[in-house]
RNA sequence: GGGCCCGUAGCUCAGUCAGGAAAGAGCGCUGGCCUGCGGAGCCAGAGGCCCCGGGUUCGAAUCCCGGCGGGCCCGCCA
């Protein structure tokens, strides 16, 4: 079974051009067949390889030909030799036989190109907080994760999507004192909206609070610089404070009257953080109850987006597994940790250097890493510290690691893997991957979940249905007003996810509406709308999508707008596995974008059911390809094919 | 101050991993076409010191060094 047909053909190319090579040069050497667009298909440079053997290169392009042309391969149209190139022209009509035969065969599988090793891998993605609703930043999280474990499958690799539920922590314990104190009630709105305004509202209660106090001692000790400033912060608190009492009154007035009469809530809430580590049964159910209810909602909205995971692994069972308490005294015993104002600390720098892991990890040798808290001063443990314990779990049923966290925990990520080379795990670490990702910025918000100032994906969801809605409604299509809203829904979120897709994850991204919803390119709309053409030419079509299974005469494909089309079809599983294997969803996004124009070009130029019999086939068999392709593609990004828009 | 990432057409970006032939696309702009298998079109054109300066090389947008500009990180937050 020939899954990626062009990287066959590119590969029996590969091996003519180094037998030839090796016949008249005796030499044994790997050659790279490259794509080339402006003087052929594709095209091999001699020019390395001739000035190591002290050949000109123009000469050893003319012999490379000669050879190859004695070969008589099928599936090369044309070969020429310019100057030091080696140009190849494919025979379009045998790779076209190669790729509908592949298309046929494997139908909505096409693109599955199985790597030559499989791994058991492990993406941890989208892992929000659970006391607040997903936000931009998340989305773009959320989409990357989910489009590489799609990714990965099709490369055949054993994949689980886990998501991690950060129930311990100081955050949390916030969310769940103040979740309490107003009795758990059921949420009055998206519970996980709701979790994350009682969340904001409390930290921002206890916050003045402890100002207000900060600021008598001050007056008593006459420090008044420092009283000037904190009187502004102050301000800058209540100004927070009364946009959240707007929004919900009485839940506001309720939680401000009852943590005001609290003695000193700071305190309470660091109590509840250290008796939840201990599984202490007077704050497990209230913290449990507090991180479901937050979690009810963001299942809501992970349904919507179709994102759906394997495993949630609550951080909490890793500390009470007592694993974290295990790596920690382990840790303990090696020369690298120390104890520095009452807390536990690792001594990064020095461990990298003593274990040599600045150049494993890419880490500059003049970069001085900082100390790694392990313990704090009241003996909680923080996150990264934890996240030794629960990357070690992983390996417990994986080879390889995802991580899809965000770039500006970098630091944390390099901790944890310094951590984990003490301890000895130097496998893992090697196969454990940051797979870093730029921010999202949205133009003039600023985003702080503790202020309670977030745009969240049922936000923008609801924003891009309903702009999405008006497009259609201009087009003025005969549809019922609940087909129109079930196709905004499938545009509004496509164009989403397109748009966090997209962008090579380095690059930050500006959201821009604008952008996210042109319908006449690189968007997720332009894609739907030519899947949109290519299935009602088949659906008006008397075979339909069983033309797949037709015989049709590929010789017909003269064209340049056919040829080009039927080659990108033919180089989709080799996008696939690039893209899997870099893990590049944004490959994946310009393929198709590429692939949409051609087949508008194609669209446009070409008539299919008005051309004569065989020709009608032929042409029909490859709009079926290209909508099968296009189909395939918008899964592997999450993207809803329509057939309406 | 130190580290990382980004800098290519008016705009949004490919191309940088793995150096190669006149630097690619779309949008926008200019001019033309078209009553179409869904016009959310089609054709043509203009538009580039590839941030700057050195170096390596027969050859640099691409590799190396030094700058500049923007973002992020350097928490007993996550």
């Amino acid at each position: 079974m020939i899954y990626s047909p062009l990287e066959s053909v590119v590969y029996r190319l590969k091996e003519a051009v180094e037998r030839v090579i090796r016949e008249r040069y005796g030499l044994e050497e790997s050659v790279r067949i490259e794509e080339e667009k402006k003087y052929g298909d594709f095209s091999f440079k001699c020019f390395s390889l001739a000035k190591a053997i002290g050949e000109r290169p123009d000469k050893m392009a003319e012999a490379v030909k000669l050879g190859l042309e004695r070969e008589h391969l099928p599936f090369v149209e044309s070969i020429d030799a310019v100057g030091g190139y080696v140009n190849f022209k494919l025979n379009i009509p045998e790779l076209a036989k190669m790729t509908f035969e592949a298309i046929s065969k494997l139908r909505d599988k096409y693109g599955f190109n199985p790597a030559p090793s499989v791994e058991r891998i492990i993406v941890e993605h989208t892992s929000a907080n659970p006391i607040h609703p997903l936000h931009v930043g998340h989305l773009r999280n959320c989409c990357l994760g989910d489009s590489l474990a799609r990714l990965l499958e099709l490369r055949g690799h054993d994949v689980s999507r886990h998501f991690y539920v950060d129930d311990v922590g100081l955050q949390v314990a916030y969310a769940a004192y103040g979740y309490s104190k107003l009795g758990m009630p059921e949420p009055s709105m998206k519970p996980d909206h709701f979790i994350g305004y009682v969340y904001a509202c409390t930290y921002n209660i206890v916050e003045t609070i402890s100002i207000r106090r900060r600021l008598e001692e001050l007056k008593r000790e006459q420090e008044f610089e420092e009283y000037k400033s904190l009187v502004s912060r102050l301000d800058e608190v209540l100004g927070v404070l009364s946009r959240l009492k707007k929004k919900s009154p009485e839940t506001f007035d309720k939680l401000l009257d009852r943590i005001s009469s609290e003695v000193d809530p700071e305190k309470e809430i660091a109590k509840i953080n250290r008796l939840y580590e201990k599984k202490d049964p007077s704050v497990v159910d209230i913290v449990r109850k507090t991180v479901l209810t937050c979690l009810k909602g963001i299942k809501e909205t992970l349904e919507r987006l179709g994102v759906f995971f394997d495993s949630w692994d609550w951080e909490s069972e890793v500390v009470w597994s007592s694993l974290v308490q295990e790596v920690i005294g382990r840790l303990r015993t090696t020369e690298f940790v120390a104890y520095k104002q009452g807390a536990l600390i690792l001594k990064a720098e020095e461990a990298a250097r003593a274990l040599n892991l600045k150049e494993l990890l890419s880490i500059p040798i003049k970069y001085e890493i900082p100390d790694m808290v392990l313990i704090r001063s009241d003996g909680s443990t923080l996150y990264t510290t934890r996240d030794i314990a629960y990357t070690i779990l992983k390996f417990k049923n994986a080879e390889k690691v995802v991580n899809v966290i965000g770039v500006e925990q970098k630091l944390a990520q390099i901790h944890l893997k310094i951590a984990l080379s003490i301890l000895g795990f130097m496998k893992e670490v090697k196969n454990l991957v940051h797979y870093a990702y730029e921010q999202v910025k949205l133009s003039r918000v600023r985003m702080s979940s503790r202020r309670g100032v977030i745009v969240t994906i049922d936000d923008l969801i609801e924003e891009a249905k309903s702009r999405a809605l008006l497009e259609i409604e201009q087009r003025a299509r005969v549809l019922s007003y609940d087909e129109k809203l079930s196709i905004a829904e499938a545009i509004g979120i496509g164009a989403l996810k397109y748009s966090m897709l997209s962008v090579s994850p380095t690059k930050p991204i500006v959201f821009d509406w604008k952008r996210v919803l042109d319908f006449t390119q690189n968007s997720g709309p332009f894609l739907q709308y030519a899947y949109v053409r290519a299935y009602n030419i088949l659906a008006k079509s008397s075979e339909g999508e069983s033309i797949l299974g037709c015989k049709v005469d590929t010789r017909l494909f003269a064209s340049k707008e056919e040829r080009d089309l039927l080659k990108h079809l033919s180089k989709f599983p080799a996008v696939v596995a690039k893209a899997a294997d870099d893990l590049r969803p944004d490959y994946i996004t310009e393929y198709v974008n590429d692939l949409a124009k051609m087949f508008n070009l194609f669209y446009d130029n070409y008539p299919v059911l008005s051309a004569e019999e065989t020709l009608r086939k032929a042409r029909l068999k490859l709009v079926a390809s290209t909508a099968l392709v296009l189909r395939n593609v918008l899964t592997i990004l999450g993207i809803k094919p329509i057939t309406r828009m």
